[in-house]
DNA sequence: ATAATTTCCGAACATTAGTGCGGATATAAT
DNA sequence: ATTATATCCGCACTAATGTTCGGAAATTAT
């Protein structure tokens, strides 16, 4: 592909920024004004090479017909993509009860407070839903305070998968690597440094699975 | 407020979809065509009654001159918004050097492997990179093999902040709490179980600060 | 019913805005 | 140097587009 000339980019990021501003596209004379360029046609020359190398498309005979290649939403460096809406349900501390989402809870969403997260990593976002958590009460699980945990609301996990599990005997919850070995259930903490357990299966109780954590440190 | 006639909603709903399907608004015929309307001047007349009550906003005698109050976003459903396209540069792992980007790695990320976040946690995105952990070396900074490190290039941090920091007579690279006082300065792991250690001001140099960090576990 | 207000109509009008064209300049290839 | 190619310039032309205006029709208020 041949590279762009100096002008074609002046003209390409001014289309960006123009959009940003006003939300619709410029005029050939918009551009003409804002690259300081002597002739409209100049600026329809340039933008015929710019559709020719993909950059944009454009309308024929369509007042401010153009459209950005990379365009959906915004401009282009900072890409613009879709992403889901998690709500985050609370928070947890040790010793307190592991909130989970109830059934009266998803249908009552309106004015929770919304984490965003790329859908790409997150796929479609069904049964999400964040906590923040408080305290140092799970650096066994590499988790440490202010920590958002994203969890998907199941009570079946494959082996090897990181989950909030409870222990019934104990009433505790922790959050664990699962691994079910028939009567027997393993619980493997993120820290390779630590030690796992074992309980009876009977004892444990899968609440949900640890899909992704967030660790924001701006 | 006025209730909108059916007409102006018609209208309203005609704009949207023109805007989804052109990525630019449309003209006053357009909306003629689109909407059945006998006269341009009773969409003129129209969009005037929609700018009143704020469901638009209009700008005078410029074609296409419309933007819809609702507008910067979208559609309902999982909620659409800016995310921040950040490049992964690389991979870290126990003892390999520690990956920076280079002044022409910034000019030629075209191809670049690229990571989304939500914007509204990352800000702009200037200057972010990315990084993949490999490797279990980096437990003390409760960042484990697979986690995806956001960084951002800087010399400076403050007091608290998590940085890269390299030791030079060490030549060892470690992701640590920086507390810089006087002529020592002391590096804290996260994980408050570890102790921390203090080295002279001199030994120790900031490469980047730790944005945030991305483990996903899909 | 009557008046007041809103909405609509059609057509003309005035800008705005995309395009075409001959020729001048620059830039690259031979 | 000389030819080819890509850009640029200014201007004119035409199509696209927002606006105006008198009056009709519909709706609402009194």
């Amino acid at each position: 592909m041949k590279t762009l000339s100096e002008r074609q980019q002046l003209i390409l990021s001014f289309i960006e920024e123009f959009i940003e501003e006003h939300d619709y596209p410029p005029t050939v004379r918009d551009i003409q004004r804002g690259c300081g360029i002597s002739s409209t046609s100049v600026v329809s020359y340039n933008l015929d090479r710019l559709k020719d190398s993909g950059a944009l498309s454009r309308d024929s005979e369509v007042s401010r017909g153009l459209k950005l290649a990379g365009q959906k939403g915004g401009s282009s460096g900072p890409v613009s993509i879709d992403t889901v809406a998690v709500p985050l349900l609370g928070t947890i501390a040790a010793g307190s009860p592991f909130p989970m989402p109830e059934n009266d809870t998803w249908s009552d969403l309106t004015g929770q407070e919304l984490i965003d997260l790329p859908q790409a990593i997150i796929g479609t976002g069904d049964g999400l839903y964040a906590l923040k958590v408080r305290g140092e009460s799970m650096i066994d699980a590499l988790i440490c305070d202010g920590d958002l945990v994203i969890m998907e609301q199941t009570s079946t996990v494959r082996n090897g998968q990181m989950a909030a599990v409870r222990i019934k005997s104990d009433n505790s919850t922790t959050l664990k690597h699962y691994y079910a070995e028939g009567p027997r259930t393993r619980l493997e903490p993120a820290n390779p440094l630590m030690e796992a357990m074992t309980f009876n299966s009977d004892d444990v109780e899968v609440l949900s699975r640890v899909v992704g954590v967030w660790r924001y440190l701006g």
